[in-house]
DNA sequence: TAATCTATCGTTAGACA
DNA sequence: GTGTCTAACGATAGATT
């Protein structure tokens, strides 16, 4: 078995180069080491891995960590200068992640909630559901409501600016009626169906009691809406 | 010539360590360059010589420093080979920031809402103070309710002990007329203060008003509670 | 001190379990 | 993927210039 003499390239089969990757790494640790004990002298070494974020460091990260201090004084200092703190970035760093949760989250509570409104229009008992995620879906609900109600007022404006000639209850009842046939959306069709749902009036209804029974809060103030989604 | 098995340690000779390390160096250094090109990775290397305050650095001050900068962003807590990864540190970093914030809020929370019963003890109007903070008030509250209900469950079973004689209906009364003289606290004396207030017994049945209209809430549930104050 | 030489030792590529 | 084996290869201690 004649050993081929390694070209000095890249290598390009994939089990190959690791292998070598982890031998040849090996090699370097026990050489510095090796260097450093029979001469005595401060050395250290860092080696990063094709996929591990993580490096390998000799003699000690703490210890690398100080190697490096003293070599960073004597380059340019420039450099260092362009670069963030390091403090600085991990803060940045960490709320950037915290932002992304928060909207994930946000993402996810929404989801969770339009999936429960179809499992309920669907049939699903609400016996069951925890009180959080009910007042989610009342609020939900409440805003679908509102989206509807705005979309009937446009409705309702553009109609009676075409024709002009119907009257205005006559409008109103046939805009009361909702609209008819294909212009009746998914969304519409879902909040009449919740609509017939008792226990959403029955939420709504408390909600609004509730709001009526606190002397010192004015009406139609987003109080609730507060308590329940604080924004903090 | 027979060439010694070189013992790993100091070599006292001074020329000796000289040439071992004028050429192990070398050797390294090349070292570190073959396993970059032959794997494709990043890799550094710095090693102070003996008396050179300048030391030989690979492949380059700029790139060693840059290498060494995602090295310090590893804390010191981990072990050459067990470290965790840096995904995993960041979560973990995160999530204990997380944890802090949560607390410290609820601290926060709960010492302005002592500010506030406080400061509507001595004469503060409740008109312009926010739902979310009112509730959280009526949760203070409620919680201090129990506690000296407790408190003076606990003070009657031991006073129809002790005092054997007395009949029933005696300590009762007496125990219903709430700890007399020195025996009364500061936060009892604000309980009694707080129970006068119209707004408290207002705001604790429209809460109660709510619960009992939600049809699918057993009656004594935390439910609201859970609703204001969200563990997740 | 540094450069060169070379016998020897240590490292490691490739094969196999 | 991990560990072991072994011969070829590369590194280098010590001698020499």
């Amino acid at each position: 078995m004649a050993r081929k003499k390694v070209k000095l390239e890249w290598i390009p089969n994939d089990a190959a180069r690791r292998a070598t990757f982890k031998k040849r790494r090996k090699g370097l640790l026990k050489k510095v080491a090796e260097i450093s004990t029979l001469c005595d002298v401060k050395a250290c070494l860092v080696v990063y891995g094709p996929c591990d974020p993580n490096p390998e460091v000799w003699p000690s990260p703490q210890e690398a960590t100080r190697v490096l201090a003293k070599l960073r004084r004597l380059p340019e200092m420039e450099q260092n200068k362009k670069m963030m703190n390091q403090e600085g970035f991990m803060r940045h760093r960490i709320a950037k992640l915290e932002e992304q949760l928060r909207k994930q989250d946000r993402d996810n509570r929404e989801l969770e909630t339009t999936l429960l409104m179809n499992q309920a229009l669907m049939g699903r008992s609400l016996q069951d559901v925890e009180m959080k995620k009910l007042t989610s879906l009342a609020w939900l609900v409440e805003m679908k409501t509102k989206e509807i109600q705005r979309r009937l007022d446009s409705l309702r404006a553009e109609t009676s600016a075409k024709v002009a000639v119907t009257t205005k209850t006559e409008v109103k009842k046939e805009v009361e009626a909702g609209p008819q046939g294909k212009e009746r959306t998914p969304m519409e069709a879902a909040m009449e169906e919740l609509q017939k749902q008792e226990w959403f009036s029955e939420m709504m209804n408390s909600h609004e009691e509730m709001m009526s029974n606190v002397p010192f809060l004015e009406h139609g103030s987003n109080g609730w809406l507060d308590a329940y989604f604080p924004i903090s």
